[in-house]
DNA sequence: GTAACGCATGCACACATGCTTATGCAACCA
DNA sequence: TGGTTGCATAAGCATGTGTGCATGCGTTAC
């Protein structure tokens, strides 16, 4: 197991495990989740973001920085404001993807965790 | 727009996203990462895995119990070992997404980053 | 010009993370 | 039974993260 046709998952190294953590990590805050989602229902400025997800204006543009460099969102200015929206439509499959395991995934989890672990409580 | 056939995204409120996050955190640790792709390659131990990743058989133990917690992973008792695997399918499914989409969006940031925002350096 | 609006940034602080070292506990072996 | 292997846990430390506050820069309005 060592030729590599499509993505080897044994294969995934140092590299490449840090610019998957680095990209997962946008999605690994509340607030950037609730951001690029409300983003994924349409553009709209700092502000608007702001009061949608009930976030202080700083702490919306620092997240918005994050997301920038991750790739995730682009901002352009219109007038003075700067209106945001999500990169391309990669961005919002990822973020339903991640939704959607995440139920998936939650629903394991309740009824029998213990079940699942023989080794902890 | 809040009927809700599938997805809503701009309905993902504090629960969901909270939701979102945690599980997604698993994805956002180098370490995680080459844990969880390593265990796609096949069930092992921890001794294994830790040799497997370089890491210290503690960390990997810590690791190991998130990604438990998470629902993401099992482990089972085998004499004297513990073996751990995917906890099913679907999460080899997220994992290679995760690559997948992380590569996808790597692309766009060789090359023109200060293109896509206006505002930042 | 000055004033008001919108966003970004710097700073400080509380909190969470991840690793290492040392130790405890369970299961095989002689 | 005592020793050894394998894993989990506890404690400690360094680092990263997210937010609120205050402030600075750019843009529009007057």
């Amino acid at each position: 197991m060592s030729h590599g046709h499509e993505v080897e998952l044994a294969d995934v190294h140092a590299d490449t495990a840090r610019a998957v953590a680095e990209t997962m990590q946008a999605l690994a805050a509340p607030s950037r989740v609730r951001i690029l989602s409300h983003l994924g229902a349409g553009a709209c400025s700092v502000t608007e973001l702001a009061a949608a997800v009930g976030m202080g204006q700083p702490a919306v543009s620092q997240q918005l920085r994050v997301l920038r460099h991750l790739g995730l969102v682009t901002g352009t200015r219109e007038g003075r404001r700067v209106v945001y929206q999500l990169h391309d439509p990669h961005v919002r499959a990822l973020l339903e993807e991640a939704i959607s395991h995440t139920e998936h995934i939650r629903l394991g989890l309740n009824g029998h965790v213990a079940e699942a672990s023989v080794v902890v409580a």
